[in-house]
DNA sequence: ACGTGTCAACGATATCTCTCGTACGTTTGG
DNA sequence: CCAAACGTACGAGAGATATCGTTGACACGT
């Protein structure tokens, strides 16, 4: 089905919920998931695990099925997907400026800290001083 | 109108594809829009006075129908729209921590150019010197 | 006055995302 | 040994988004 494609769709606002749970708790049952991800919000088990089954289907998580309650593990790293959105972001809202993002953000309501703007500091030090193949 | 909601939803994909010409132009014809936008894609012309007309009942454009062809001009800012799109998936895909978007940003694939780090930098000191809402 | 072409308005439809109910198999406690 | 609890699979369906076809109004040249 997905042979030669090779980039796993963009998760969907739902999915993407799931899979900062199991970047957080690392591999999990769908019970597990369910448990941590919709226990107030009144949402049934059979949804989180359809969840699971299509996000199987479309190469977002792998699973492990030799127990009976399946295990699964996500399929990409947490700072893949956040270069993900980032440059899809960047490309539709940015006009394909990575700086601009970077100007808006620094500029928003969420004040950074200061320990946080000295980190980013420091990277740009680095970024200008080595360059980076 | 503008009593209670001041706040007008998050434009999908296909809206922002139109809003980004309507922030190119300035104010158009639907016609305008869409030779601009659609011309490549075979999309129909009804599709794009369509997503106008949705995008109006929104309040994400206002319009001018004194003459026959109706004049469109965007109701929210580029920079506003970048804002909400940018503390959206910070919330989402950074656990709510703006430098850890920026961060990924700067040490990603896209190139940023030395003007552009150096334009970053000077942000900085601006924003560790003096604290301006 | 009339036909031609452009336009807005509206409804119908296809597709995607998310939710749940039901069916059915497996494990386990009494 | 059997029933209750737990697990997966599957399909139906609600809601949102995007696309298109059709209709009627209006302007303009001839």
């Amino acid at each position: 089905m997905r042979g030669k494609n090779q980039q796993t769709p963009k998760p969907t606002e739902a999915e993407l919920g799931i899979l900062n749970v199991l970047w957080e708790r690392g591999a999990s049952t769908v019970r597990d998931i369910h448990e941590a991800h919709y226990r107030d919000d009144g949402t049934g088990y059979t949804t989180s695990l359809k969840m699971l089954q299509i996000m199987h289907a479309k190469g977002l998580v792998e699973r492990d099925d030799s127990q009976r309650a399946h295990v699964y593990r996500a399929a990409i790293s947490k700072e893949n997907n956040q270069k993900r959105f980032l440059s899809d972001m960047v490309q539709r809202v940015f006009d394909g400026s990575p700086s601009q993002l970077v100007l808006q953000a620094l500029g928003g309501q969420p004040k950074a800290s200061r320990e946080e703007l000295d980190e980013i500091r420091a990277l740009l030090d680095n970024l200008e001083s080595g360059k980076r193949p």
